[in-house]
DNA sequence: CAAGAAATGGCAAACGCTTGCCATGTGACC
DNA sequence: GGTCACATGGCAAGCGTTTGCCATTTCTTG
């Protein structure tokens, strides 16, 4: 059997050329004879060649390699964006490499540090770091950014602004003269976004809106943020994401309320499960394998231009509308 | 700013010794000086040396990462493996680059193909390869398998002999005489060997079990398997997972059956959602993250001894009751 | 105090590939 | 026929480490 690997001097060797032949075959089909280009690949297939990734890197720099780094790979939210990573890696010919931030800014920062080295570029979704420390990595490796806007670096971000009034009107064609927004952690720049958001498209429609919280942004948020949310006598909740509004409407039935009849329940993100909770919720779709995958694609483009800063792409959402939203009951 | 980066020459020279020395003071402390060390580290440490994984990789060999493949990243029942090999990767100071297999064995092996040269070992979650193409590939790069066990290499499985039995107690707790197992995709060799425990569960204990399917290991796949149950009159059924267990409920809804009183319903692998579907689903807990992590783990063990082969690592599993299942009612 | 062992550090050869530069061969053009 | 440009392929110098081997120094030991 192959007790040793074929190397680049072996297909030489066997094809009668230069191994600088034998590797400007395959980089630079066009800067090598026809005829022996033929003759050196079909030498290459026979031998089963691969070039090793290791020495390609050493001399090139280029690592063929990328890294996506994300908060908390159970979320299902990021199952989405690590889908269309992988799909747009995979694509573009690179390998992906996961990283869990673990919710942890300092994480992140030791994560970027240990493999800038070995990766291309990044992207980081809902990446925890400040602008600065952002902009400065990026001064050493490409990053691109999910759910993030920062000025100078290539983003992809949901349309929120089209999203949440998406949401308000639907809670006003149902009579709704206010609502409650439920938050999530404060430091999350989508968090930040969702609620600018709602204000802005609330105060379009005349409609009174107050912030409760932040809470957990999991299932363990819910109870408390019910409470609140009756303790207020709202007729509607917008909540931080769907795990949190599942978590909220858990709490409501157990207290005997009944969602849609007296509150009505939205969520943001669609996650895995939204549709098959009780009832199933009225939440924002966002396209995060889109968002996965198309942050990908941006960092490609920068990568071999260097060039420093990149576009902000807005992707579009789409509100679903499910059965925990309903008509205001005027008791 | 850092124009270019320090290599160890660059921290050779600040310290005054050879890069040999330098290269010593990191891979084998005890075979350089303890002051001397101190020394070279400080300078390190001063100048921001970072090693240069492509240059350490192609001398070495090693390139200090493996590869997880998973069918399906967005199936909730991988998020545990991901993040518990994440995690055992993490801890062993290896990157942990992560491939999508597309649920297609041609993909998972162009996967393997392609990654071999570039990592230190595979951990193959659910794989799709037959034995011998496994262990082929093993000759070549350290392989460990989760939740599909191959004689001769490091495998991670559940306890489905024991996770079976709970299963089956439980029902013939609540009186059931009979289920019937709605199964999935033939190929799957955990749907084997739950249907293999849940028939040896079910004799001993004297009760009759048919099996249906197969059927769609998702939510689509649930309405013809909750139709199948029905014509079949029987009091409780076990899916293949929950994914199916909850399409199937949720039919069972739309038909007016009302679950458990009418049927009682047990899935498997506790899934993201099983606690707030409606009703929550009686499942079968596997700890899919210590999953990721112990294959991780035998994989690491198998990587330096090169050793051929690998022991068998059984998980134990919990059955998790909730509000699925009930007691038979006579009608 | 001599002789051998151990500890320590340096030298230089890989590792497998890319790429700048040069040599040769070929055809085009005047 | 001579000059030039261009196409093609080879040479060899790295890229940043690791590591086998040797030289030197220091420590033991009898």
């Amino acid at each position: 059997m192959a007790d040793r690997r074929p190397t680049l001097a072996d297909v030489a060797h066997a094809a009668g050329v230069a191994t600088s032949t034998v590797s400007r075959a395959f980089s630079r089909p066009q800067r090598v004879n026809h005829r022996t280009r033929e003759r050196v690949l079909a030498e290459a297939e026979r031998l089963g060649y691969v070039p090793n990734p290791a020495a390609q890197a050493l001399e090139s720099g280029r690592t063929r390699t990328i890294a996506l780094l994300v908060p908390d790979i159970t979320n299902p939210y990021f199952s989405g964006v690590i889908k269309g990573a992988e799909r747009g890696a995979a694509n573009a010919g690179l390998t992906l490499v996961l990283g869990d931030t673990a919710e942890s800014s300092a994480a992140e920062a030791q994560l970027v540090r240990r493999l800038e080295r070995a990766v291309d570029g990044f992207v980081i979704a809902a990446s925890r770091l400040t602008d600065d420390e952002l902009r400065t990595a990026a001064t050493r490796t490409p990053i691109t950014l999910v759910n993030r806007a920062t000025a100078g670096m290539g983003c992809v971000v949901a349309d929120y602004d089209s999203g949440t009034h998406q949401i308000v009107d639907h809670l006003a064609s149902y009579g709704h003269r206010s609502f409650v927004f439920v938050g999530g952690p404060a430091e999350s720049w989508s968090g930040a976004r969702r609620w600018q958001g709602l204000q802005a498209a609330a105060a379009e429609r005349g409609m009174e809106v107050r912030r409760s919280g932040p809470y957990l942004p999991t299932l363990s948020g819910g109870p408390a943020a019910a409470d609140a949310v009756l303790a207020s006598g709202a007729t509607a909740v917008v909540c931080h994401n769907d795990i949190l509004a599942i978590g909220l409407m858990r709490r409501l039935a157990e207290r005997g309320v009944s969602v849609p009849g007296e509150i009505s329940v939205v969520g943001f993100d669609d996650v895995f499960g939204a549709d098959f909770c009780h009832p199933t919720l009225t939440t924002l779709a966002e396209r995060t394998e889109d968002a996965g995958r198309r942050a990908v694609e941006l960092l490609v483009t920068q990568v071999p231009l260097r060039q420093a800063g990149g576009p902000t792409r807005v992707l579009p959402t789409q509100l679903v509308v499910r059965g925990s939203t309903g008509p205001v009951t005027s008791m």
